[in-house]
DNA sequence: GATAATGCTGAGGTTACCTCAACATGAGGG
DNA sequence: CCCTCATGTTGAGGTAACCTCAGCATTATC
């Protein structure tokens, strides 16, 4: 029982590890950082964000949004601009190239997500999926 | 089929999130880090092994074993001594109390893993782990 | 309009990894 | 032997991604 328990933890980490590395090879291509790449994925989601938002969604302190910012600042992949509604605040938002960039990387990601999962049989990925959903919560 | 792939793969991630962080938690009475605990765990169903060794099994370069085992040593868990088969080399060993501390580590991460996997119906779990396992691959 | 709250970021710290080079020891060939 | 090359560990120093705390500008509240 809790023995056995332990051992699925096991597993679900050695998978774990072998989709980090996976997902890490998959943005080679575009030296970006996997923190990068999530916060760049919000930002098309969601459009213009403050840095303050962006730091929830990715669930960082504020300050270290500032960092990813910046990061994706200097390769020219976001940009900062004043809000409009509030003079202390900033949003920011992709670039054009940021857009391009944004959109190659889910491409990846889903050819990786493919190669990785597509190892199993139709059946059990869903059954996978429905079993990882009950475990999410939230 | 690749975007619900996708999907997948960013259930599979909250998922991680979440089990990352209960296991954090349930190491916290031992004020230990996680890679610690893992080395720990090694050592014990290994034996005494020298720090090039357990970099293999952790997967990390010979030199962050060796921070690691000082760690591990500066709280009393492990013990260096001299390799009688060879004078450039090190054993590194559990302690008594890195003994003790080690199985009441291992008790806790089952118990958490039991409260963490044991939301799931025992089918769903049993399906859980076959499937995790045709994913695991080594 | 004084006081408190909010939004961002500079300064500086921590953690967990890394590479590279130094040092001691071991192993094999001449 | 002894010389060279390989191996095992660690010091020095670096990086990435997070953190807290304090400071500054601005906005909201009473």
């Amino acid at each position: 029982m809790s023995g056995s328990d332990e051992s699925l933890a096991e597993t679900f980490w050695a998978v774990t590890r072998r989709l980090r590395h996976q997902t890490k090879r998959a943005l080679e291509p575009w030296e970006i950082s996997p923190g990068q790449a999530r916060a760049l994925g919000v930002l098309m989601r969601h459009g213009a964000l403050r840095p303050g938002a962006l730091a929830e969604h990715l669930r960082i302190a504020p300050r270290s949004a500032t960092e990813v910012i910046d990061g994706l600042q200097e390769r020219g992949l976001v940009q900062r601009r004043p809000d409009p509604g509030d003079r202390r605040a900033t949003l920011v938002a992709p670039t054009a190239e940021g857009e391009r960039v944004g959109t190659a990387i889910r491409k990846a990601r889903a050819t990786e997500a493919e190669r990785f999962f597509g190892a199993l049989p139709p059946g059990d990925r869903a059954e996978l999926n429905r079993i990882l959903r009950l475990l999410r919560e939230d």
